[in-house]
DNA sequence: AGGCTGTACTG
DNA sequence: CAGTACA
DNA sequence: GCCT
């Protein structure tokens, strides 16, 4: 079947060009976009925006302060469309924009699963046992009143997709050693082509030239990865901003020269970061000077360190023609303690997770950040009612749905056990409750009153409810096939789904099969050493097809989630194998983006790293995949007698079968690439709003198209290096991927 | 009354 | 095209 | 279900 037919053209547009480099005179890819015109693609009424610039087009500048604020007291760092900046000024009346925080952003905003931040300038994108300790204490009675009947971990602390309070010192974890025997495994697979990866960068410690002995790590912006223990990051990040430094609460600040990791596998992409050990930090200021980088290393404390090459393998995509500024001159960060990231609106920014209401109702309660739920009897039946809304009934119901999500999480936040309706409409936990009415705040009334809901109990009575609540879970199964299951074939669990798969495998899809293998290992989660083992292996076979080419790890992983539903992984391939195929990117076995993930999935295959295909595309592949058995892994066939370390049986606790997704994309489209992809699905639905409403774009995973509006000119000379781009160019306040989660 | 994110694969 | 999925 |  001819599915794609009206898709086509577009298709055939992009991937023309996007295979250009080798066969055809040489074409940036960005100029894919501008040949969409709108004459040449009927079916998109818009215009696909270019990311070639002249910066100073840029209509929508966010005041200077937006950056500028960023590393206070320091120098604006001189960016391509900051510095052509002359007057600050945001093309929308700000009422318009406060109307737009208020109303499409409230649903993030109440939605976050990570703890709001208020204060903006916190490390906190989970909660530690501190933190609980202490709201415990805030509110000790209500606390005990409301988590009486319930198990601490269902109703408490561990609650939430992805986890709150674990520990981030896996440093003895098997799969880290797996990953560090793996990753030496390779180095010998590939020897030679690891150097090649890695282009010199000056280590800053070289360059640096403090004229204040104690001022030494004026040169450095650190980022301390997630899996750097809290305690840890507090102690190291102060002394090093007491002594000059800067601490950058995101990785891919353009500013980062540091990333201060324990992961031998970490990713990240950021052209200027150098990867090293906190231990680095440590021993600079034991020294009081600072030390060379290749002393340290990304390694478990205490435990085998990689060689260098490995730990700065991730090679920035976008490499010098597009750098920018400096990392921050030594005046920036003699101001003093400085930590990059502002985090205030006060400057008439929106952050768009922060509506107008919530950002006086959380100034209010600057204790908002409750880490415990103290309102399980209100969040839990509404949540409940919200999952039958949308994986039983489906359609327009999912929007109820999300209005009824939207309303749990605003109240799972409050730090204060709720006990009367009123209690939410005094400053309004969304803005519904400062309406007249409200079904669901009539739903908490009736909680609070009856203990129970009609509405969900009636629910939940309707025998195919709970059939097509179980059934939907399988992947590929959905509301509409879970109904049909159940009603013509009789099938109300997972276990008869089986059987009748058994007798008729026509009746389901190739993949509704895989799902149904995999059913209970996909409900598990990914520990983040593991999602960083997977990408190991992805890295490894990059690295043999494509050096140069950038591996990331994205999703709910790069907003420092403890564990993943899954693994997210980009591939950005090289400016230079963009342009010149394996001729720019000397030992890549492929020449075009297009033949890249294949190759690399072709690999992943035969290493028993990828089990099954979902869908499989040039550019995008969604599969399983799974740590391979260690043995077959460190005695590969392919290399030459190195078996000697396959006697090492690291065993893997459980190699459970994971759901992974890879995308291929080109550097230019990389900053929208990791925004789409790094989330969350709310996040990104917000902001996509923002970007229609506010500035009438279309924002996706490449770029922006344009909707309405016949300043093009100026949009599409705009140029975006990475996320903070995107964010400026919609008059948004820069949101660190921690700060992503609603 | 109509909108609510935008894209892509499968069958 | 409808259904499902991704963030 | 809520918002415009």
């Amino acid at each position: 079947m001819d599915k794609n037919k009206s898709r086509r053209p577009k298709r055939d547009a992009q991937e023309l060009c996007a295979s250009i480099p080798s066969a055809s005179p040489p074409r940036r890819r960005s100029r894919r976009r501008d040949l969409r015109d709108p004459s040449a693609t009927p079916d998109r009424p818009f215009q696909q925006l270019g990311t070639q610039a002249t910066a100073n087009t840029l209509v929508l500048g966010l005041p200077a302060s937006l950056r500028a604020g960023d590393l206070e007291g320091g120098q604006p760092v001189p960016t391509q469309t900051q510095t052509q900046l002359p007057k600050p000024s945001l093309a929308l009346p700000t009422q318009l924009i406060e109307q737009h925080a208020t109303s499409s952003f409230a649903d993030v905003d109440v939605e976050s699963e990570g703890g709001v931040k208020v204060g903006g300038d916190t490390y906190d994108f989970e909660h530690d046992e501190e933190e609980v300790d202490e709201a415990l204490r805030r509110n000790e009675a209500a606390a005990a009143r409301a988590l009486g009947g319930e198990p601490r971990n269902s109703g408490g602390i561990e609650r939430g997709d992805e986890g709150c309070v674990l520990n981030h010192e896996s440093s003895r974890s098997p799969y880290r050693r797996l990953a560090e025997m793996v990753a030496a495994a390779s180095r010998r697979d590939v020897d030679g082509g690891a150097a090649s990866v890695n282009p010199d960068r000056d280590p800053p410690a070289a360059a640096a030239s403090p004229g204040d002995p104690k001022r030494f790590f004026s040169p450095v912006v650190a980022y301390f990865a997630p899996e750097v223990s809290k305690t840890r990051r507090g102690i190291l990040g102060d002394r090093i901003t007491e002594r000059g430094g800067a601490v950058a609460r995101d990785v891919n600040d353009p500013r980062v020269t540091h990333v201060l990791t324990t992961s031998t596998t970490y990713r990240h992409w950021n052209p200027a970061a150098r990867l090293v050990s906190p231990d680095w930090a440590q021993a600079c200021i034991r020294a009081g000077e600072l030390r060379p980088e290749d002393e340290h290393p990304p390694a478990l404390t205490g435990g085998v360190n990689p060689p260098a090459s490995l730990s700065s393998s991730p090679l920035p995509p976008v490499a010098s023609p597009m750098r920018l500024g400096p990392p921050p001159s030594s005046q920036d960060a003699s101001q003093g303690h400085v930590v990059v990231d502002s985090g205030s609106g006060a400057d008439g920014l929106v952050r768009p997770w922060l509506g107008k209401k919530r950002g006086a109702f959380a100034c209010q309660r600057p204790s908002t950040a409750a880490p415990v739920n103290l309102n399980p009897h209100i969040t839990r039946p509404l949540e409940e009612l919200a999952a039958i809304y949308e994986d039983v009934l489906g359609g327009t119901n999912a929007y109820k749905a999300r209005h009824h999500k939207q309303v749990a999480g605003a109240v799972e936040r409050l730090d204060f056990v709720v006990t009367d309706v009123e209690q939410l409409c005094d400053p309004p936990v969304t803005p519904a409750f400062a309406q007249k009415t409200s079904t669901v705040r009539d739903k908490i009334r009736e909680l609070l009153a009856t203990g129970k809901l009609a509405k969900l109990e009636e629910l939940k009575r309707k025998p195919d409810v709970e059939a097509v609540l179980e059934l939907s879970g399988v992947w590929g199964i959905g509301t509409e096939t879970a109904r049909k299951l159940h009603r013509e074939d009789g099938v109300s669990t997972v276990a008869q789904l089986r059987a009748l798969a058994a007798r008729q495998p026509g009746k389901l899809s190739a993949n509704q099969h895989v799902g149904l293998r995999f059913y209970e290992e996909f409900k598990e989660r990914i520990p983040r050493d593991e999602v960083e083992a997977l990408a190991g292996h992805v890295e490894d076979a990059v690295a043999a097809v494509c050096p140069g080419c950038s591996v990331t790890v994205a999703g709910s992983y790069r907003r420092g989630k403890t564990s993943c539903g899954d693994v997210d992984v980009l591939l950005c391939p090289s400016e230079e194998f963009i342009r010149g195929g394996s001729q720019g990117a000397p030992g890549a076995t492929v020449d075009t983006v297009e033949d890249i993930l294949p190759a690399v999935l072709a690999r992943l295959r035969t290493r028993g790293v990828v089990t099954d295909d979902l869908s499989t595309g040039t550019v995008s592949w969604m599969g399983v995949a799974r740590l391979p058995d260690s043995r077959e892994r460190l005695a590969p066939t392919t290399t030459d007698g190195a078996e000697g370390d396959g006697a090492v049986a690291v065993v893997t606790p459980k190699r459970l079968h994971r759901r992974m997704d890879i995308k291929t994309y080109t550097p230019d489209e990389m900053p929208f690439a990791l925004l789409y992809f790094t989330g969350s699905g709310y996040f990104n639905r917000s902001m996509r709003t923002w970007a229609d409403k506010a500035k009438g774009l279309s924002l996706h995973d490449r770029g922006f198209n344009l909707v309405r509006g016949n300043d093009m000119t100026a949009v599409r000379d705009a140029k975006f290096r990475d996320e903070r781009d995107v964010f400026e160019y919609l008059g948004l306040e820069y949101v660190p991927p921690e700060d992503r989660s609603v």
